[in-house]
DNA sequence: TGTACATCAGTGAACGCGCGTTCACTGATGTAC
DNA sequence: TGTACATCAGTGAACGCGCGTTCACTGATGTAC
């Protein structure tokens, strides 16, 4: 039956964040539609009135997965300068790591992305050319010249750390946190020292 | 019909090192059982002759992957101590991006791990140990109670900028290869410095 | 304002398909005598 | 050395199952008059 224009964009809102947790903690292949529709209290068929396929809803998920991670890095300054160290707290964390499904989605998804469609890879890229921006204004005690690359290798640095400490977490609990607290410090250094 | 022994022990590595390929590919979701016997030159029922389940499979391809990406990775120095900037030229490079088949298992699957059971997450540990450890064997110049998480980072952090350019390859190759060499140098200057 | 009805978000049965796994069978191997 | 036969790696049809997608249908919404 036909709902409100209200409703039916809360709906697909609700379509896009349930597939994004799910997605973001189990895999894109991981997930079936059926679920997806289940979480967002509809049936899967109302998934192919808003969205034309599985794929198409994977890539709005992602990008408004990377919204929200980036809109919670944002809001860790109080309107003062965002510091680095600040970040880094937030993102190389035992919290971050253990909740994939609220967490930043190019640290749950950054080895499966790469077999996705183009559409994917484009939001993946505008998200992290975000987290690079933001990382690289609050490097101020890096010459200029050097900002870019080390924001680079900090982003990339962070991603490894967090997939290397879920994948890690299983196994081997202890050697998963020692690998977040060194990260989250050596990458905290890169912003303090000269070039 | 019955093979002699050595010929069933040959398909068997033959299928652990199709698995492998496969998966490093194309993900353990995204590839069935029928296409691995192909690839090994058998049919989906000899695997379950050699192996209990594809799951048991999975575990058994991880291991020979990262068993044989520490060979290609010990061969780097020719008898002479490793030096930690020949590995970076080999793990953090256009190349070792674009060969994902024939790659490091740790950048290929690093976000997959965290969703398979127990014995997938304890073979991703013994290869990711054993990367620490020939990493901090390279940090000669880093103080020795420092060594151990610088090298933690350093792999992380290649772990992650192969993953990340991997996943921007396709949207944005420029930034794919920007991410590569950034990473290759920042991560080298980790190894030179003091404290 | 009241009425008629076109719109379209949402439902859920049904589709073809490929998945992982099972199992009865085959037949060369390799051993016991 | 020659023969009989148990072993077991490998085959492939068949299984139940869940997948993504389609589509005829429903019925409240919202608009035209």
């Amino acid at each position: 039956m036909k709902v409100t224009k209200q409703r039916a964009a809360e709906n697909r809102a609700a379509l896009v964040r349930a597939a994004g947790r799910l997605f973001r903690e189990r895999g894109i292949d991981g997930v079936g539609v059926a679920e997806i529709g289940k979480a967002a209290g509809l049936t899967y068929g109302a998934l192919y009135a808003q969205f034309p396929s599985k794929d198409a809803l994977a890539a709005e998920a992602l990008a408004e997965g990377l919204r929200a991670s980036h809109e919670r890095v944002t809001a860790l300054s109080g309107g003062d300068p965002l510091r680095l160290g600040d970040v880094l707290d937030f993102l190389v964390s035992t919290r971050h790591r253990d909740e994939i499904a609220a967490g930043c989605p190019l640290t749950a998804s950054a080895s499966e992305i790469a077999r996705q469609d183009g559409t994917v890879s484009a939001r993946f890229v505008e998200g992290f050319e975000r987290s690079v921006a933001t990382i690289e204004a609050t490097l101020v005690g890096v010459p200029v010249a050097e900002r870019r690359a080390r924001a680079l290798t900090i982003v990339a640095g962070q991603i490894g750390a967090v997939a290397v400490a879920r994948a890690a977490a299983k196994a081997h609990p202890a050697l998963s946190d020692e690998v977040i607290g060194a990260t989250r410090r050596v990458l905290g250094e890169m912003g303090g020292e000269g070039a």
